[in-house]
DNA sequence: TCGCGCCTCCCCCGCGCGGGGGAGGAAAAA
DNA sequence: TTTTTCCTCCCCCGCGCGGGGGAGGCGCGA
């Protein structure tokens, strides 16, 4: 049996962290170490207690569970950490996964996936509950909801207004005029509501139509 | 007890096939309704099967995993597709995703978390295998690894760079001078090695030094 | 003390680009 | 057949921008 898995619970809600805590010290492998009651006190002990996981809810006052995650991924980049929120799913799922957080559960998880998760995540793994999971991918495809109808032709110059190339040497890739490509962009930027091409790149990317190719 | 899922296993290796099949059909809940041995054949029985979900192997001779997903889509978006390969994750796993596959996991699963997988694909969740969904929420993350460096100053015109401001409108917001705009833009250009302003937001973009922020 | 990086500001030049028009032909829809 | 859409091409104008210089002040580390 390997070293248990000391974690650090952090919720506002003493009955949330209590019954937390009972469940979790029930199972065998974890080990909680501490609990806080607010992100600051939270990053404290965390800095202090060195756990392996740290549960933080998304909601608390004095320091939200998103600051706290940001310092603590700072300041100790090895402690991981999982989120905890509400029923609903936050928008701001994206931002903690932008910052490298790698769990991301909501409240209404059954135990033993939470279990599950924990296991996950300290093992260096990414879990994300389904419902979370669901709208990472979501926000992955390509909306196909096209709310701008471009034809064929401008979508084509559109991928190469995403290139260094002039209008000019776009023209001459394309054995058209200048004049023409001008002109294509024009009508694409008012289809796309911007000011300018950069503008209008950018925008396109958002709405999936073009992909940045890495 | 509801109407079992009625699913359908397109693998080219019989002893796989059969193998999943007896595997699965030992799961209440789950009606192995029909098996093909390539993305041709598969596509068809889909077609005439109409099951609930399709298990795919991503590699097959003829027509592989990838193009009768892509086919089946189209035809049946109704069906949803669960995609099986082998050990390492193939990059194919972003188009199919931007395609909207629902499933995608590695042979190496246990059977009661491919069962698992099964209903949660069928219930209109997106499941992924855990080295799958962190190498999907790996490429969500900014690379860390920076090898340009901007310093504060610039980093900060570069964002601003991003928006519809002129160099004037930036000047103005950072109470300075528009040359001074302008001589970091030159800067960052430089730095960047990209020859406008649209390529240089692009390629920040790419670096994760700025966010699309939606 | 002497650099060196960073931020600040200035000049000139040329051209790419956005915005305003218009026009003709081919193909598809009405 | 008439109308509409799309692709093609043309004009003018103004200005934002990229590229080439240079310069002064400030703080920090050698």
């Amino acid at each position: 049996m390997p070293d248990p898995i000391r974690l650090l619970i952090v919720d506002d809600h003493a009955v949330v962290r209590k019954g937390l805590a009972m469940v979790l010290r029930l199972e065998s492998g974890l080990e909680v170490v501490g609990e806080a009651e607010n992100g600051r006190v939270g990053l404290e002990a965390a800095k202090n207690l060195q756990p392996d996981i740290v549960l933080v809810d998304l909601v608390m006052p004095e320091m939200d569970g998103q600051e706290m995650a940001l310092a603590l991924r700072k300041s100790n980049p090895q402690i991981k950490i999982m989120m905890l929120t509400g029923t609903e799913v936050d928008d701001r799922v994206f931002d903690l996964i932008a910052a490298g957080i790698e769990g991301y559960v909501l409240k209404n998880i059954e135990p033993a996936e939470l279990v599950h998760g924990i296991h996950a995540v300290v093992h260096g793994e990414a879990y994300l509950h389904p419902d979370v999971m669901k709208k990472v991918v979501g926000r992955l495809q390509p909306q196909q909801t096209a709310p701008v109808s471009l034809t064929p032709r401008e979508l084509e110059i559109l991928e190469y207004m995403s290139t260094p190339n002039t209008y000019k040497q776009i023209a001459n890739k394309l054995s058209i005029g200048e004049e023409t490509v001008r002109s294509h962009a024009k009508n694409i930027l008012e289809k796309l509501k911007q000011p300018n091409r950069a503008q209008a790149v950018l925008a396109a990317v958002k709405m999936g139509l073009i992909d940045l190719g890495d």
